[in-house]
RNA sequence: GCGCCCAUAGCUCAACCGGAUAGAGCAACGGCCUUCUAAGCCGUAGGUUGCAGGUUCGAGUCCUGCUGGGCGUGCCA
């Protein structure tokens, strides 16, 4: 719809021109949206605000031209010129229920489309260090990062996920002593356990399963223990192990998986950090000072030089972090997304100074990143601040466990990621209608108890009917839920190129609401067959876009509640 | 101090790369189940979009300066 009347306005620009009641030089990129008030009909385009100034015209004069040069067309019922000169469109009664059939063409391909033209982009997303289990702020990463992919894979594009981990370097090293410590019987309150070790029980449980024994594998590895408590190395790859598979066991409870691991340690073994050394060296970009190496990433927009090589010979994680992103570059990604929690927003420019230092040609601003800012817990409008099993943080197990795995799911993508966010669990757990979560899934549940009825009442949908009939759905209500069907395409559109998962929430909240709003007002069972047959189209409709919708986030859409 | 992010109804948040009268839900108040799931619907009330300027025909949205909050500011990641 919205595509016809752009292709009308071009056709009456066109005509204006040839007038010459428009100069020929003037090519407006021509935006037509679905009105907010009805009063405005269902469309409106700014075009003649637009251009008025260029065209030296009176914005309404303008308007009115356009208007008159519009051609006629079955789509349109009628057109108003409104306000200080915007165009309104009327779409003919039965227009807004052609999305019917098409929803039900496309089924779970409508709100796809083909605009990436399969172009590669990768995502890395959580990128938890194995040092212990996931916290809610890994949440918020896996389920801003998942259904960003599942908006990019929408839109066409080839979406690789990607994992990196720092299985390498001090917190390991740390993270080998702590269980080590535990091994040996040792607690956070003995003299001899390590300074800054990890204190949570896992550790407990780490090294318990390694004086077990145990085989672990993870990341296509398998690892058993030797059990042998003085064994530093092999209690440091067990232990990496170990809570990487953890880490992946609740990532999948989560509904998220990953396509590809990295490795941090890889990088160093395919000497690709030395080889990014050696190019920055070459390249002029670093110097000598206090003993260690570094990069004058001031060059670059950073606001102080980084050390890429400490005194004692150990390269700092700045380095490995360009060498990765060298290789992504590499791999073939003109489009990467980095998706991180913005505590760690200081590497943004401190990767992208590492990268222009290189000379590779790759572009300025490359890589993008989505940041989240931080996520706070309350119960009872107390901040939670203490697991046992992590110590010092809430987990995302913790979540999934006490409010489930779409509430929590729901809860940290539907906000923007750069605003703070509190999760409420008293909210996510409450099985009422100030739970978005249930509000929607309700929705589709009440679709599909109607279609059960109609099924069990043997009165099978006729489609050949219900298409003949469309245009008898013309209640308000009807009409406002068959708009914002159609509507769903841009949703997910521009929820892809703006990366703003949250906006797919807000739409179905609002899909959910012209549903709730529609059951109550119209009854779909009734005796007229024409009208019925209408009315279960729509329902079936509603369905298939409430699906596809929470599938975005990775959300389920539940049959009955 | 410097850098990044945020500030919208009492509360939690929307607002489609600048558009028409800033919208939902919760909380408050009043209605709706002998009818397809009341985890729902309808209605009432609630606003100087933190403050002050600027750009524009038009600003919650863009620019500048303030105020308040979060994060960062390691030879940690």
């Amino acid at each position: 719809m919205k595509d016809t009347i752009i292709s009308l306005l071009e056709d009456a620009l066109a005509t204006l021109k040839q007038q010459g009641d428009l100069p020929q030089d003037i090519a407006p990129t021509i935006k037509v949206d679905a009105t907010k008030d009805k009063a405005h009909g269902d469309y409106a385009t700014n075009l003649a605000l637009m251009l008025a100034k260029p065209a030296g015209k009176k914005p309404r004069e303008l308007a009115e031209a356009l208007v008159d040069a519009l051609p006629a067309s079955s789509a349109v019922d009628k057109t108003e010129i409104a306000g200080p000169g915007f165009i309104n469109f009327f779409a003919a009664t039965d227009a807004a229920a052609q999305i019917i059939p098409t929803v039900l063409d496309a089924g779970d391909t409508f709100g796809r489309s083909l605009t990436g033209q399969g172009q590669k982009v990768q995502v890395e997303f959580v990128s938890a260090n194995p040092t212990g289990p996931l916290h809610v702020g890994h949440g918020r990463g896996a389920a801003i990062g998942d259904s960003l992919c599942r908006l990019l894979e929408a839109t066409g594009y080839d979406v690789t996920r990607e994992f990196y981990y720092n299985d390498a370097g001090a917190q390991i090293n740390n993270l080998a002593a702590s269980v080590q410590a535990r091994a040996k019987g040792l607690g956070p309150d003995d003299e001899s356990w390590p300074e800054d070790g990890y204190r949570g029980d896992y550790i407990v449980d780490v090294a318990n399963s390694y004086l077990a024994g145990d085989t672990v594998h993870a990341d296509d590895r398998h690892v058993t223990a030797k059990g042998d408590p003085d064994d530093l190395d092999a209690i440091r790859e067990f232990a990496v192990a170990y809570l990487r598979r953890e880490q992946d066991l609740d990532l999948k409870a989560f509904g998220v998986e990953f396509d590809v691991y990295f490795l941090e340690s890889s990088l160093y073994e395919d000497g690709k950090v030395e080889a990014t050394v050696e190019r920055l060296i070459e390249g002029g970009h670093t110097y000598e000072h206090d003993g260690a190496l570094w990069l004058r990433t001031t060059d670059f927009g950073d606001d102080k030089d980084r050390v890429m090589r400490k005194s004692d010979g150990d390269y700092t994680y700045f380095l490995p972090d360009v060498a990765y992103h060298l290789d992504k570059w590499q791999r073939g990604f003109k489009t990467v997304i980095n998706e991180q929690g913005a505590d760690h927003h200081s590497t943004v420019t401190r990767v992208r100074a590492g990268l222009q230092a290189l000379e590779t040609g790759i572009p300025q601003g490359w890589p993008d990143y989505v940041l989240h800012q931080m996520v706070l817990v309350t119960r009872s409008g107390v901040e939670v601040k203490l697991s046992k099993r992590a110590g010092s943080y809430v987990t995302l197990r913790d979540l999934i466990d006490e409010v489930g795995r779409d509430a929590t799911r729901y809860f940290l993508v539907a906000r923007r990621a750069d605003s703070q966010l509190t999760f409420d669990i008293d909210l996510a757990r409450s099985q009422s209608n100030d739970n978005p979560v249930y509000y929607i899934q309700y929705a589709h549940a009440r679709v599909c108890s109607v279609l059960r009825k109609a099924e069990a009442e043997g009165l099978d949908f006729d489609r050949v009917q219900a298409m003949d009939q469309l245009a008898r759905l013309d209640t308000d209500q009807e009409k406002a839920l068959m708009n914002r069907l159609a509507r769903f395409p841009e949703v997910v559109e521009h929820a892809a190129i703006s990366r703003e998962p949250q906006q797919i929430a807000q739409y179905l909240q609002d899909l959910a609401a012209d549903f709730h709003t529609c059951y109550n007002a119209v009854k779909v069972m009734v005796d007229d067959p024409g009208l019925r047959n209408a009315r279960l189209a729509l329902g079936l409709a509603t369905r298939q876009v409430l699906r596809n919708g929470l599938d975005l986030l990775g959300v389920s859409a539940p049959e009955e509640m």
